[in-house]
DNA sequence: CGACGGCCTGGGAGCGCTCACAGTAGCGAG
DNA sequence: CTCGCTACTGTGAGCGCTCCCAGGCCGTCG
């Protein structure tokens, strides 16, 4: 092997060019006060040496890494089954490209992954961090608070007003206006197989359907299913039907737990949409294929991970932006 | 605001526990040749001032970053819909956190993006880069090769011993062993809905197929999707249906181009598995779901993920591994 | 004609760490 | 008693960059 040529410093730069490193520094850098001969000239001689600028040292003098961490804090089996998941992480890859920011995924599941977490964070390895699947209360919220490092959240943390910044969906109420559609549709029985209870959305869309139906609905025609999966959504929908025989319609957490709903209630021989009426949380793209394909409660997805970098960078260049919550939207489909 | 309380620095570590810098160091690191007394003092002195190295300055000294960057090379919107993805990007997470490093996530699907990735790999951000979702001959590989930077691929890229160090797994002949139990089960007239054929599983797993039934079978009973959707199936389906009807078997290209392989036999009244066996492939969780549940191809995903950071960990130690083929398995369910 | 201010440039002083090296102490062997 | 060896420690010299200040050059104004 060649003795490893040398990657090219700014020096060798500022050589190529004949001018000086402090020149070659401005030029880099959006560079005010430069001759347009002396700019030409460094153009010229990055191209040739085949310069990049290393980041270890830029970091080192400017205090700021150009690097984001995206922590995932459910426990990460949950959030990788979930089809919402991606759309999140896509979205905020991109905003953060375009504003030049890199994202590095920390996985804080575990009590050993979420010490490692804050130490990482701790170590000026990132200039903010980005926070999904905490719930409100959790203790890694303040822990990340008190690294003194700029966050957003998602989802539903803390009191409005107070807290960690934040971007959320309307959960509660999307939960609401699925409920008025039930409503609205002649259905007299409305039940709900809600989302797990620790979670944020979970807590929020039952909420929501409470809110309309009042708390007495709290009583028998609630389950919440274990996790957003098919198959907790059917274990609940057959201890539901036990509770409930004679409901006519039934609210899911969640487009995946809908999905698992339709199949219980298809076991149990009752017709979607003539015997039961059911309505899915997300949009997800399984929406669409379910049989029938599903009404649900869309959920801006892209836009919260869009936002979720906006406000990030608000903070990083040092303002202070308000939480957000986003609407949602009813789509109605074959399945009510 | 307080003026800002400076972070520690090594310095005032040492100077804390009455050693020098030196010393810290090497307690840090690791420490060879330090004294227990000098030992404690550092462990003490650490915890007593919340000191965190900063990792600007030891990638600066050490030129190692303790970064890999996840590079997913297919547009983005193809990778983020796959169900595959999540796990693979869950394992490859969990993997190199074993090993004490994080994941940078960046998207090369456009142009413009694939510029920004290449040269953001050659600032010294990352010590390795892991691609997901190259084509054989894609230009961005060599590219990355050119950065001189360790590199490993998922999937099947270059021919077998040269070309860069991969893991896939066994696409093509986890399609020969799905038409084979087609055969075994007595099914005649096999067909194919193939994966879209600008990417390394759609083109082996058709390969596998072709391996059994001949070349011949590429004239009719052979239909692309256009990508790895329920729709894409579904539409590749209606085709299939018109010009081969008397077909009694379909290998699908994926569990998700399956689903929409059964909902294009339903509309036709074709009954599966009666009429038309039908077999996927990933055993991905709508495997399960679907009705009826999916028989089809198991691909060690999560172990992919592994084994592609145990490939790049061995890189980064400079040794040079060879590429890894793991083994795909039949999971014979109700559809076949 | 000198003072002044706007552009532009060069270079020193860090940023916080690791690494190589020099140097000290302690101890057993010769 | 000296030598040499091992265990440990401190220090200087970077790593490659940005920031800041001093200074040069020019044109303009009093």
């Amino acid at each position: 092997m060649p003795p490893a040529p040398r990657r090219p410093t700014i020096d060798d730069v500022a050589a190529s060019a004949g001018v000086s490193r402090g020149t070659v520094s401005r030029v880099l850098n959006g560079g005010r006060y430069v001759s347009a001969a002396a700019s030409a000239a460094v153009e010229r001689a990055v191209l040739e040496t085949g310069y990049v600028v290393n980041s270890s040292a830029r970091s080192l003098a400017t205090r700021r890494s150009g690097a984001v961490a995206l922590v995932l804090a459910e426990s990460a089996g949950r959030l990788f089954e979930d089809p919402s998941f991606p759309v999140l992480l896509r979205s905020c890859t991109q905003a953060l490209a375009e504003r030049d920011l890199v994202l590095m995924l920390l996985l804080a599941g575990s009590p050993s992954e979420r010490d490692r977490v804050l130490r990482f964070l701790r170590g000026a390895h990132v200039d903010g961090a980005l926070l999904v699947g905490v719930r409100a209360g959790d203790p890694l919220l303040e822990e990340v608070g008190r690294s003194g490092l700029p966050v957003v959240t998602s989802g539903h943390v803390g009191e409005p007003g107070g807290g960690p910044c934040s971007v959320a969906a309307d959960d509660r109420g999307g939960a609401r206006a699925a409920v008025e559609h039930l409503r609205s549709r002649g259905r007299r029985r409305i039940t709900t197989v809600a989302g797990p209870q620790d979670t944020s959305g979970g807590v929020e869309r039952l909420a929501g359907f409470v809110d309309v139906l009042g708390p007495r609905a709290g009583a028998a025609d609630v389950v919440a299913a274990q996790d957003w999966t098919h198959a907790a959504g059917e274990r609940a929908t057959t201890e539901l039907l036990q509770r409930v025989p004679d409901l006519d319609a039934v609210v899911a957490g969640s487009d995946v737990v809908a999905s698992g709903v339709l199949a219980a209630l298809h076991r149990a021989g009752r017709a979607v949409p003539d015997d039961v009426a059911v309505v899915g949380f997300d949009d997800a793209p399984v929406a669409v294929q379910l049989d029938p394909p599903l009404t649900t409660v869309r959920q801006p997805l892209a836009e919260v991970g869009r936002r979720m970098v906006d406000l990030l960078a608000a903070r990083l260049a040092g303002e202070d932006p308000r939480s957000l919550v986003l609407p949602t939207e009813l789509v109605v489909r074959a399945s009510t």
